[in-house]
DNA sequence: TCGACACAATGAAACGATTCAACTCGAGAG
DNA sequence: CTCTCGAGTTGAATCGTTTCATTGTGTCGA
């Protein structure tokens, strides 16, 4: 095969014009059915297949979305693309994934990726700010939608979490269960979800007399990550470590308690509690089941995509920020 | 903002034709610095950024592939697919990822886009027999690997692991440990992987006399249809439960230690061995640390984008399958 | 002074689809 | 028999880029 075949070939075969061909492909009512049927026939024997390059040229855009998470590894996220996926697809849609893994430059590259496909528009997780990235490929027509992220002065729709209510609720509750000196354990601190829940964790800490926080840094937000801070602690002189821990989220608290649990040392909750954040299918299945927050994230990828298809309106409403609220799940990790 | 910019534009602006403009993008240096600096500067004012789909229609296909895994919420697809990217990226390309959830219906979606837009290759994990489908995508000149899946007859090109070996050794092991009641925990067995498992599987029974391998199937191969897989478990008359578990991979693993683990009953390792497959990093955490087969996702990933990135060459080598060979990883959910 | 040569820059053609004004052809009305 | 109408079909123009044969310009050697 030298050259795929075009509508051309197609309408040569059938003898017919290209014009012809291509309203078989696009408004099969205004052609008669038996010249409908010989370009069918054509089209099979040639196995045409439409060059999708061509028609969007044509059409200014793409009838596809690009999605970028921040770590495709980490189930939250992976949900989040799944639940977007189906709900682009009923809409007759496609979503295209792009995997920033927090790095600003694959991101950026994404970004760029996407802008010169001309996609529909843009699923995104932000690494920190890039709003200036996305204002630009706003005004060269994609529609943006922040996800996981609070909208940047209402110029984006957005699809949010409250993560400084998700964060007070976790304190709160190790607050209640006794415990005075916390941990606040994040990574990356320019990520705005984990500003955000630490914030929410200070609130919480503010409001009880005695209570400290401290802030622990993890090398990354992963199950590694986790783990070296819990190698970290397991060092430290005794007494002198925090007797809970509120890890940014799941995979960290995974990590933790790889390296609390089954290397020895604290035990948990005895010695120290332990909550997490996204509630992982992999949270309850832990060494010691893990206390989180649960986040919705199949309605967050939903709620992203009918974002972004009302804004491909021809008269599109102003953006919206959508927040859902966060949900303490309680489990043996923090005593229960 | 009407319409975004385009080369035509940059060219008024600049004062030059097109043709070079294009030049300065493509061949900067063809181009004397001080027409690429004014046009440099035209690009930067207007925001040009280039219209992929024109690039790609007079350049006949994309610099793009299209990736399709069967679960990006599984932990070893989503390594194997950042492995992908990362090498794409390293080689001036990009990855854009689909994912069938084991629906060959979705599949056959992403193939059929990407194929349209006219991808530089596939790399697919597929649900079943869809070799006729990938043959049609070839003859349209994309190339195509098999990730994760053995060659179809050195058709394609092809990465994939040895499951019958990996189904062998994981068996072996529980045999080694002196179990002889084996039940192997499937889902879906139409596909591949998990059949040449459990072939694996067989070999190793059928070795050793007085083993026996019972066959149970999951609901699907999550952490949910392992849970579905424990319930039933429990509910056997003791003394008819097997006394060993092989499960297809780590999700449907840890899906039977949440049922049995935490819902009491059956205790692991001492009633019930438990290997699963994959080696996930949640595998170490779990409430009873889970012996695996150890996969190396990140060579997978990483040596299905060279054998793409191969076969686009101008005269393009015979199609290659390499396989790799599985590790076992042993922890206390064998007993050790 | 002239020709040869390299280097820059030009601009028309091509890629494959969609769009749309124009055309054809019967059927039905007058 | 002519006119109108509308359904069906045609094919040229268009989208934004790349390619490449052609033209223009300046330098150098003879």
């Amino acid at each position: 095969m030298v050259r795929a075949a075009s509508i051309k070939d197609v309408a040569n075969q059938a003898g017919v014009a290209v014009g012809t061909v291509s309203n078989v492909l696009n408004y099969p009512d205004r052609v008669s059915s038996t010249t409908r049927d010989r370009v069918l026939a054509a089209i099979a024997e040639l196995g045409f297949v439409r060059n999708d390059a061509a028609r969007q040229l044509r059409a200014g855009r793409s009838r596809t979305m690009g999605m970028i998470v921040l770590d495709a590894g980490n189930p939250f996220f992976s949900s989040v693309a799944r639940a977007a996926e189906e709900a682009a697809a009923r809409a007759g849609s496609a979503v295209l994934l792009g995997n920033s893994s927090h790095d600003p430059r694959r991101e950026r590259h994404y970004i760029e990726l996407f802008e010169e496909q001309r996609m529909q528009g843009i699923l995104i997780s932000p690494t920190g700010d890039v709003s200036a990235r996305l204002a630009a490929a706003e005004a060269a027509g994609l529609k943006i939608v922040l996800v996981d992220a609070p909208s940047d002065g209402q110029r984006f729709s957005s699809v949010a979490v409250d993560n400084a209510a998700g964060g007070y609720v976790a304190v709160r509750h190790l607050l209640d269960a006794g415990r005075r000196r916390i941990a606040f354990v994040g990574g990356n601190a320019t990520l705005r979800q984990v500003q955000d829940r630490l914030a929410g964790a200070r609130r919480a800490v503010a409001e009880v007399p005695g209570a400290t926080l401290e802030v622990l840094t993890a090398a990354d937000l992963t199950v590694l990550g986790g783990r070296g801070v819990g190698d970290d602690l397991r060092r430290r002189t005794p007494g002198t470590a925090p007797d809970a821990l509120f890890c940014a989220n799941d995979l960290l608290a995974l990590g933790v308690i790889q390296s609390l649990a089954m290397l020895g040392g604290l035990r948990i909750p005895e010695d120290i509690a332990l909550i997490g954040y996204d509630d992982i299918d992999f949270a309850a299945s832990a060494v010691v089941p893990l206390s989180s927050i649960r986040q919705p994230a199949e309605l967050i990828g939903r709620t992203a995509v009918e974002l972004l298809l009302e804004q491909t309106a021809d008269e599109p409403p102003a953006p919206r920020s959508v927040v859902f609220t966060p949900e303490l799940v309680a489990r043996a990790s923090t005593g229960h």
